[in-house]
DNA sequence: TTGCGGTATGCAAGCGCTTACATTCATCAA
DNA sequence: TTGATGAATGTAAGCGCTTGCATACCGCAA
């Protein structure tokens, strides 16, 4: 490829007058060179332009400072700014991020966890805590550092940090019992190997169940796009009894939701209610705005990093679950009756 | 690290009864090996759960399979979808991508081009065509293969697959003015070191030019932030005659000139008109929802991944320049006057 | 002067893989 | 039978870097 003239630690050293030991002591370790050799090699680096190879130090040290992370898709603004939080806190380390998408499906999962360890990376990131046995297996079989994001699971041995997704279902539901609904109607994401989307049904259910008078009028889950979840909202109004108030999985799903309201000519919130989950950017901007569950995006791909990076440096003591918050937010879509 | 007793190819060979050469050609070309002998090294192969090492691999090849792309950020669903397009192309061809970020600072795009190469990407994906003289001399004396996104030179010879921003800048100008705008006002994205924004205004003043009573009445500059662009559409409306159409370079400022407007009792279309640029999916989202330039996002990250692909096989007779086709998506907030 | 301790540098052995070249062996035409 | 041919496999030389150990050198105390 583009080596030929590509100049490696000997040219450098030669060029300096050195071994090639001092050069690479003058990288790795510059306090162990005199300061006048120092000199005489960074001179040598810049006039050659060299820039050390990868595959000599990753063969050498059998550490490649890379790290991966797998997630369904960057074509969510949920997942793009906490990979984003997370990318910079691993650059801030020196250490790269590789990046792979699972399209919510296990097997692409699998192949891209495969994937990345093949190209390196030291440790994973990976979202949610629902995987096939063949997964957590071959994890297990590779002893393969990673972390869960995005999810908060009590059992189980992998680090995490997220968030307890079946009692942030349960506290909008709440909320919105609170404000006087009882006939509720719910659209999650496809929940087949999703237990993110599962916990939150399940604790919407939990909390509809506790609610004597409530009842749970229909559940639609559809894929995460406006075009299917206004579909799923426009079933939910076929039956006999109409919801007053229809909790959706994702702040995706409400605003698909919210815009087929609009379009059946139904109020949003005088005629119907409608809350999201996650407070990406969509849920502020439209009309009226959203309520919905704020997840800490940011600080938790920041903190996954800070814990990943403790795990790859074998720091001890660390807390292994990290339980974040999430927040109800109050805006326009739902109604008090 | 993870290292002690992760297997070799030598114990793999071992196991087999075979040399480490047949292994690795079991590998990576199966045609030349025997079925038999194939199915014994598939069979230690995998009773040793065998990887092979990234490190290694990549000092025999000289070649990582690896690429990297430097995006302004993945906190903007701007070039997040792009990116994920890419992601999935690279993938299919059994590359994987490195992030980096430059937070539109063209140091930190520096900083993250070293740091991409120097974890052994073979090729670069970098955003727009603007960059200090530093960071060219750079890439050229590290020949460093490379595309350009988002942007469509015609100069300089890197290869691009983009859209001409100055033209879409021009073109939905002039879309506005057909409507009988006569009094424009343009929020834009900070544009140092940023090609597109700058481009983009560039078209939009050549529009207004070209058309001899129309004028314009202001322009701010500012992040691409919510925040922002409403505290500039603010500012474009303190002056003694207001525009009738704002133009913003982007649908965040879009949206937040949308909010601010709102917040101060104007109503869009009726007593100001506005567009965006990119068509993100916040844009069909508020109300009413934008008028906008569509930025062919999918198709752009899928092109760009292709002619990388192609640059690093050598592959003759490519096309070097790749310009889409931005289209005007006429929603809500442009009227007619 | 000698010897000691410490610092700066060099030497050389890998790290795990790929691959050009060498070897072996079976097949087949002459 | 013989030699040419080609397929299957082995041998071993790197790829560029790190690092334990050896060496050289300096200043200083004895």
């Amino acid at each position: 490829m583009r080596d030929s003239n590509r100049p490696s630690l000997e040219d450098v050293a030669a060029l300096a007058g050195v071994s090639t030991a001092s050069i690479s002591r003058c990288i790795n370790s510059p306090q162990k060179v005199a300061e006048p050799t120092r000199q005489r090699i960074q001179n040598a680096i810049e006039t050659l332009g060299y820039v050390p190879h990868f595959g000599g130090r990753a063969l050498a040290r059998n550490r490649t400072n890379t790290i991966g992370a797998i997630i369904p898709t960057m074509d969510n603004a949920m997942f793009a700014s906490g990979l984003q939080a997370f990318q910079e806190t691993l650059s801030a380390a020196g250490v790269t991020l590789l990046v792979g998408s699972s399209n919510y499906d296990p097997d692409q999962e699998f192949d891209a966890i495969r994937s990345l360890l093949s190209q390196g990376a030291d440790g994973l990131l990976l979202i949610g805590a629902a995987r096939p046995e063949k997964t957590q297996a071959f994890l297990t079989q590779h002893a393969v550092p990673h972390v869960l994001a995005w999810c908060c699971p009590k059992t189980g041995h992998s680090p995490s940090v997220g968030f307890d997704n079946q009692k942030s279902g349960h506290d909008i539901t709440a909320h919105v019992l609170a404000h006087g609904h009882r006939k509720l109607a719910v659209i999650c994401g496809l929940r087949e190997g999703n237990d993110r989307a599962t916990a939150r049904v399940v604790g919407i259910k939990q909390a509809i169940a506790s609610q004597s008078d409530a009842q749970l009028l229909g559940l639609e889950e559809c894929k995460y796009s406006f075009e299917e979840a206004g579909a799923a909202f426009a079933q939910l109004l076929t039956g006999p009894e109409k919801p007053s108030a229809v909790i959706c999985g994702s702040d995706v799903l409400a605003v698909g939701a919210l815009l087929q309201a609009r379009k059946m000519g139904l109020r949003v919130p005088e005629d119907i209610s409608i809350t999201g989950f996650d407070d990406i950017s969509l849920a502020q901007v439209t009309t009226p705005s959203l309520t919905t569950v704020r997840v800490p995006q940011l600080s938790m791909g920041r903190k996954a990093a800070e814990v990943l990076l403790a795990l790859l440096n074998q720091e001890p003591g660390q807390n292994l679950r990290h339980e974040l918050m999430t927040t109800i937010i109050d805006r326009g879509t739902l109604a008090r009756i």
